[in-house]
DNA sequence: CTAAATGCAAAACCTTTGCCTCAAA
DNA sequence: TTTGAGGCAAAGGTTTTGCATTTAG
């Protein structure tokens, strides 16, 4: 079984090129979660030929192939993270952190509530938006 | 209590004119979840005053003020809908179609997980995408 | 060799804003 | 009367696209 992005692009029979090359390292190695531009900068540090219009297409062509997910974090902005494991996103309304973390049950509840609506679970998305709890006050 | 929103928006101060009130009628009468150019469009139809940017500046103030809820389905669009009850979608990744539902294990569970984080929820967006089970197949 | 990928710049969208006029309280 | 709201058109920010050129397979 796969393992890394580049394996997965090659199982999806992707063509590689350079410019990929460079826009999957980046987003592997991402402990954030990138938008597009982001992306763009820190590739474009790599190697000087790749193109803002190159990053959209790429994250696009490999969000389509399951190899990355696309996420939305309410600013307008499309971000990107590799497709691991499922997980879900809390986000720090002060900090603009964001915390992943999984939950079995929660998993299990939703595919439960689709099916009881007559559905097949396709995809979800789930974002809590929380603030720190302090000792005090 | 307030019940409907332009009770709600004179309970918030919001200076009511008849352009606000033509677009609470519209998001009132809305049974799907119109984004700002559909607000526009059905506004316009009985106000031929109402301009997109006074939508905009509309949608923003009451959602601002707590009396609508702004969404994303992933199409890079907001919509918008009134603030009732907390309730959550799953959205016809076939037809489009928004259903609604609530689920009161379901909120508990975030409360939980969010608190198991060190944080207070704020606020949270869950949307399940699903294609509608056949009998056959 | 052929189909597909890239860079560049322009265009397409969605949303916000400046400015002047008009209206609510 | 005063402060805020609205219309219009221009600008802003993100994402897509047309076209000529380059490159992977």
């Amino acid at each position: 079984m796969a393992k890394n992005l580049l394996e997965k692009c090659s199982q999806s029979k992707i063509r590689m090129t350079a410019q990929r090359q460079t826009i999957i390292k980046v987003i592997e190695q991402a402990d954030d979660h990138p938008d597009a531009d982001q992306i763009y900068l820190r590739a474009n540090a790599v190697d000087k030929t790749i193109s803002i219009a190159t990053v959209y297409r790429t994250v696009r062509l490999f969000e389509q192939a399951g190899v990355i997910e696309r996420l939305e974090f309410g600013d307008g902005k499309s971000r990107y993270e590799e497709a691991r494991g499922h997980h879900e996103h809390l986000v720090d309304i002060d900090s603009g952190e964001v915390i992943e973390f999984t939950h079995p049950e929660l998993e299990a509840l939703k595919e439960k509530i689709a099916a009881d609506l007559g559905y097949d679970l396709v995809n979800h998305r789930l974002e809590l938006y929380g603030r720190k709890k302090t000792s005090d006050q």
